[in-house]
DNA sequence: AAAGAAAAGCAACGTGGTTGCAAAAGATTA
DNA sequence: TAATCTTTTGCAACCACGTTGCTTTTCTTT
């Protein structure tokens, strides 16, 4: 079961919450915040337990965390290249207007940017906002 | 005088609180946080207050917001294209990751991005994180 | 200077997130 | 499979951040 082998893969036991909120990210095209897996989890999880989970998949480079523009935190699965203790977004985030979903774009990377002399960029975040295309029409 | 000129020019009125956060900002090169006005204002002003000022300075198109990459609000001065009500922040922002200053580059507009078919762009925020020139060497 | 309008201060509240600790569940070994 | 050890969960309490309602104070206008 795929569920069980990433979360052995990544060297953490089993659990009920981790199952749950694994699978949670897995069955969803868009990211998640924490409020939507404290809905979907279904009164099941203190929420102490949602937090501390999604740290840990955090740490272990399972999902990455997305700004939006209003401020509030998403998560996302990773690929393949995130491991543990590293991320490698190098992707572009999308938030819905509309239907306020938010997206990972895997396959639109981040721009290079020309700054001005003397600055060193070591990360760059970008999140574009707009309609998506499932709300489009 | 410029602080008194900038408020009345978008109709508000005059008073301590708003000379003195307006004036943190025309004196300070880079982004502000709450707790930076919190303290540098000395004790004065109810944190309420501050919210409220922010807020109203906000709306009018005198000072922006910035996200960054650690989740925490800071502001801007705005250029001199924002209005009330549409703001125009099409450059880059900058975190120095050693300094943890934030600092408008307002030299460096957002670049293009390619978007997948289906998907409108309204706005898009760039948010880089790195060395800043004055940390750097 | 007086009256009306706007902003400040205060108290109280709501939400999002964290911490410490005891109880429960998972992993491991025999 | 049962016993032990380790990890995780749930609970209670707490803190930080931000908001709201209302009264008092300060601005503005005449």
């Amino acid at each position: 079961m795929q569920i069980d082998e990433i979360l052995k893969t990544n060297q953490l036991s089993i659990t009920d919450s981790r199952k749950k909120i694994l699978g949670l990210f897995l069955n969803s095209y868009g990211a998640l915040a924490h409020a939507d897996i404290e809905k979907n989890a279904g009164e099941k999880f203190d929420r102490v337990t949602i937090y501390r989970t999604l740290q840990v998949f955090v740490d272990k480079g399972i999902i990455h965390t997305i700004p939006t523009p209003d401020n509030s935190i998403k998560y996302a699965l990773c690929k393949d290249d995130c491991v543990e203790g590293h991320h490698h977004d190098h992707h572009v985030h999308f938030q819905c207007k509309q239907c306020g979903n938010t997206y990972c774009l895997d396959d639109v990377t981040t721009p290079e940017v020309k700054l001005p002399k003397g600055y060193a960029a070591d990360q760059i975040e970008v999140v574009i906002s707009g309609i998506c295309k499932n709300c489009k029409q």
